[in-house]
DNA sequence: CAGTATCCCCCTAGATACTG
DNA sequence: CAGTATCTAGGGGGATACTG
């Protein structure tokens, strides 16, 4: 980010602008979805999967580890067999349940 | 979508949720970006071009007929000599102004 | 000025199999 | 249960050249 207290109006895009920089941190094919989850509560790994749907393991993986990476989600593992992993909003995350989940509501109010 | 009054708690996204709806809206590598620029107002092809930086010529014109496509942009022509486009938002494409303002709002307080 | 038309690379994401 | 490992295709996106 070039200038935090940059208007947005005539802002300069030309080398990143904030919308780019949120896009990149949502924008892979399933991280929207993942957090919309998450924004119900605690999910472990199974559950989340299931919940996201026709996603694959890989994927889920994968991007739960970039969300991770980027301090958006955090991973809980508890040490017992069989495993057990929990994921959950950061606070950081969470500053993300306004741009969400007027998403969710966008989308309904114009089919 | 498959109920429009559903409440978002406890939804099943197995087949498509309403993120994942808004973000085949908004996923493009530039639709966000060109969105955000056009809720500056009015911009001719080359202004846009100008604004959102590295794309190239044929990406831009693929985006924004898919924006023109899906209703969340109008593209407005003159019959003159050179060419006269521009671009703007259709009332569609402003009700993802909640949407993606704060996004540029989260990515510059969440750097 | 505002686009098409080609060509092509690479990365994302899927399928499948295996494991601590 | 919650992952890695490997292989592969598909298409999104880049570069460049041409045009009404």
């Amino acid at each position: 980010m070039t200038d935090k207290n940059q208007r947005f109006e005539n802002y300069d895009c030309s080398q990143g602008c904030p919308v780019e920089a949120a896009l990149e941190l949502i924008g892979g094919k399933w991280k929207g979805v993942i957090l919309f989850h998450l924004m119900e509560g605690t999910q472990r790994f199974g559950e989340l999967k299931k919940q996201v749907g026709t996603v694959t393991q890989r994927m889920l993986t994968k991007q739960l580890r970039e969300l991770e990476t980027d301090g958006l989600v955090s991973r809980k593992v508890f040490a017992v067999v069989p495993p057990h992993v929990e994921y959950s909003l950061t606070p950081k995350g969470e500053t993300l349940r306004p741009i969400i989940m007027p998403c969710a509501i966008g989308a309904q109010n114009t089919p």
